[in-house]
DNA sequence: CGCTAGAATGTAAGCGCTTCCACCTACCTG
DNA sequence: CAGGTAGGTGGAAGCGCTTACATTCTAGCG
């Protein structure tokens, strides 16, 4: 393979003159300019970009941290990423942290050894507090899918609790009262945002949130099923369940149909994420968008614009998720209960007054 | 950060014997070995990766070019091979070809200016003849899903002909005549492949292969949707429908139930892939499974072997797929007309006799 | 026509590491 | 005890590029 060596030398000017005109052009006669092109493309010259790092101490290269590097979610991310910083003509490195704190760290030490230019971080394990501490040691970085205070600027995320809401809403707009509520794990803040957005929703609805009604998951199918099945064998009149996403809520519907029940004549379902496969199920997935790609673009842009300093380039830190209604959620059946208009079904009906 | 300078002048020894002990050190005496471990240790020393790659002319990184960096395939390519790699210690460059010549050409001279140690490449677009006249020009490469005459020690491959062929004959033997076939593009070899093995499963059943049964699809949703449409309106009593993948075989079967025929009582449904969420619909797809994961891992291990010279790998270039039997296929209905057992759901019995 | 500012170009010192080669000990062997 | 050997170690030359600084060239001016 050429050098930059071989270029100047065919080109007949110095080494310095051919990095100009790859680097800044501008600083470069027309005239050399031409010479030095002629030459490279002659040799099919290519720019070792080991050595460009090494020298400029960048790379044009942005490290990406996600949880995973396959499934709906992280495939979305690791993607959409990719094309909005090729299209900028950066380069991008993926590594996974799998959830887990000390993997996560070595991931990021990892993009750091590359000498990127920046960070684009999924983190699940590590806390906030990582990253205030190191907030100025660390190279530039953006958090994506976590709302840390302190750290606003450097954060993309979802209103999680507003899907939350949004989700049981609408559920008890169309005359649910007994509504179960599978979450994810509860030490994630997604997890417990989506749910305190469940719960806002009972409140504002003057029902009481149950214990019972509430299961833990882990975000996989498996634990959508054993979460249902555990809902099922409470015996009580439940005629909706909201998932905290929707690889549970295939779960659950899975249980929900063996036990002979229909959805959503029985029990109405409703997932979050909107994963691409959300659609082929059946019945079709009623669910909560996460705008994953377009939250993940703009992890990309927010690099963009603070680090290699693009300056047409318009922020946006929140996002809100979007309800859609599919074929899995549906008015409950009339003769569950003769049910009074208001009347949340019972218990200590007795709450505020 | 440190380098290995000031490691030296801590440790009171040269750069070499540093730089020894991190990458042989049997050749340093033990004594020593601790001393520079102990600076290290002290001055929370990393090597600088680009720079160890610059002076050893080795990345310890492997280039991997997939069509997409999402979907279900692609994602577990993606995921297996970096869980492989990673174990060994290696790292891992990723870009997408987006089945496109042009690109795929670009994202393979973006890994080799990378100054990548081998290449995993799946492509779609670039011909066999590409990689025929490079074989030594390029550095190490194995072709993940390809089976190239001549490059057979580069290539880790399906035997789509043989998975065609199962799902045919399964279809055959349970009592299927009229079996429709909804291809992928058949100018890419894997298409073709599966094509022919379901014409191979026909002519041993001595039944003749019908240009009006086969649809040609593009492996998308909306592509099953318009062939299985399109094989609807021929208005011939088929049984069966096989799909090349299941992105089809999903679209397919979002039409037949819109069409008011239920799966498998009136139409089977057989896919290929056997992707996560196959199981996901409704009723579960019988399928072929293609072991995306192991074949990849596999391609990772054939540059551990060939390029990294870790001898104890065994390489397997050829694996087989394998028929997973759900719940969308099953024996036809007695002369077409109403089904005597078999009843599942039972929803609307309306055959279309 | 000489002088000077500014543009264009060249020189050379690294960037942080690897690795060839030379050197220096022990320690054996005969 | 001389000579050989092999294991440890250090010196120093790069890897291919960028970039501060020095130098040369070119106009434009009085």
């Amino acid at each position: 393979m050429a050098t930059i060596y071989e270029v100047s030398k065919l080109a007949g000017v110095s080494l310095a003159t051919v990095s100009r005109v790859m680097n800044d052009p501008s600083k470069v006669s027309e005239k050399t300019q031409k010479k030095v092109l002629a030459a490279m493309q002659q040799l099919d010259y290519r720019p070792n970009t080991i050595a460009q790092s090494l020298a400029s101490n960048r790379s044009n290269c942005v490290g990406v941290l996600v949880s995973e590097l396959h499934g709906p979610i992280f495939g979305t991310m690791v993607s959409s990423i990719e094309e909005e910083l090729t299209r900028a003509g950066k380069f991008t490195i993926f590594t996974a942290g799998h959830s887990d704190a000390a993997t996560e760290r070595k991931g990021i030490e990892f993009l750091a050894g590359r000498k990127c230019d920046a960070l684009i971080l999924h983190v699940e394990a590590l806390h906030n507090e990582f990253f205030a501490e190191r907030q100025n040691r660390l190279l530039p970085f953006v958090l994506l899918n976590r709302f840390a205070p302190g750290l606003e600027e450097n954060c993309i995320s979802l209103n999680n609790e507003l899907g939350g809401y949004q989700a049981t809403r609408m559920l008890l707009d169309i005359g649910h009262h007994q509504i179960a509520y599978i979450s994810g794990p509860l030490e994630w803040s997604d997890a417990k945002a989506r749910l305190s957005g469940h719960q806002r929703a009972l409140a504002e609805a003057r029902i009481e949130f149950e214990d019972d009604l509430l299961v833990e998951g882990d975000y996989h199918e498996s634990g959508g099923v054993r979460a249902m099945q555990r809902l099922l064998e409470l015996g009580r009149p439940i005629t909706a369940v909201v998932c905290a996403n929707d690889e549970m809520a295939a779960g659950a519907m899975e249980v929900i149909r063996n036990s002979g029940r229909s959805i959503p004549e029985d029990i109405s379902v409703v997932g979050f994420d909107n994963v691409r496969w959300s659609k082929f199920l059946y019945p079709k997935l009623t669910t909560v968008e996460y705008p994953v790609a377009e939250m993940s673009r703009m992890a990309a842009k927010w690099v963009l614009k603070n680090v290699y300093r693009e300056p047409q380039v318009d922020l946006q830190y929140v996002f809100h998720p979007r309800l859609i209604c599919r074929a899995s959620a549906a008015a409950p059946a009339q003769g569950q209960k003769p049910a009074p208009a208001q009347v949340a079904t019972g218990k200590k009906a007795g709450a505020g007054s």
